[in-house]
DNA sequence: AACCATTCCTTGGTCGGCCAAGTTATTCTG
DNA sequence: CAGAATAACTTGGCCGACCAAGGAATGGTT
């Protein structure tokens, strides 16, 4: 709240909504988010590559990492996912020998997911990776702004969140 | 920049790591643009549903309103994608009787690409969607919130964009 | 004029992601 | 103890998005 106020602003637009289409003019930073969505996705997936995850799948394997083993809707509640999506997701884990699946013996219905011990190998590489992720996306900015940001997002998150049903993040269990 | 500092800071993360499985512990920011990622995303795709378009094709239906008939080469250019996905999407759209694509007179190898007239009719509709998004997302964020935001995004777009060739928005042409 | 590189687009395949249905097992009721 | 409701996946279909190849036309070189 210093400068960056007055610039000779001919138009005062608090933004700048420079090179966008007419039609996202409303929405900058929607738009921003969009862009950055995606590159930092492609991103992930290209440091992923060496770890022969695609990205996406970081996710699960994290939180296989984490919890052991554990019924499948555990599981889709901590990634939020559709149940369809972690379905597909995991036949493909398993036909890469990442992840091991099992009956549940205590309900028919359920199922058991875990990593498997060569899938922890890649625990640190992900790790890396995701720390290099991070440090590539936030580049150039100090401290305070880097927690700026993470407040910010998480306040978004926290908007998007009120009406997708549920949302994971669920009230601080 | 006054309260929100002085909380009883037990370990003094700047970011507050939490509810993040440990292996995402060295990537809080980048785990928050995936998480928010997908939630705009499909709010997007909830918005624009009742105007009958998918998700990422509003991006390309933005540029055709706004140059008018292009050829494929430059709307790929304008919308950063990959050339096959912009194809594909093309082929969907042409069907839905959103754009009409007709073969360069003046460069055999080149397509023309264009918006329908019906469809010029979503431009409202999309316009008011872009907007009611930004608005979702971005509620309860003050102006200067919302322009540190997008300038923050700006930054890590930077970023993000400075090795995978090329990247749009080409140094301000 | 002949040749090679480049540009432009398409096809085929794979993934993550969603929705809509459907199946099976558990649980809750009457 | 039946019968309905609910929970836990799975399947199929559709999209956006990527990569890897491939086919066609244009452009530049010699």
């Amino acid at each position: 709240m210093s400068a960056t106020q007055e610039v000779g602003a001919p138009q005062a637009d608090p933004v700048c909504t420079d090179g966008l289409p007419a039609a996202a003019r409303g929405g900058p930073v929607s738009h921003a988010i969009s862009r950055v969505a995606r590159l930092h996705r492609t991103a992930a997936g290209r440091l992923l590559r060496g770890a022969g995850l695609y990205p996406g799948q970081e996710f699960v394997m994290m939180q296989l990492w984490d919890r052991g083993p554990v019924r499948q809707s555990e599981l889709i509640k901590a990634v939020d996912l559709d149940p369809s999506t972690v379905t597909k997701m995991l036949q493909r884990l398993e036909q890469a020998g990442h992840v091991r699946r099992r009956p549940d013996p205590s309900d028919g219905r359920a199922v058991l997911v875990e990593a498997t011990e060569e899938a922890c190998g890649l625990l640190g590489a992900v790790t890396g990776a995701w720390a290099e992720l991070e440090e590539h996306t936030l580049a150039g900015l100090g401290p305070a702004e880097r927690s700026q940001l993470a407040e910010l997002l998480a306040r978004v998150e926290a908007n998007l969140c009120t009406d997708a049903g549920a949302c994971a993040r669920p009230t601080e269990a």
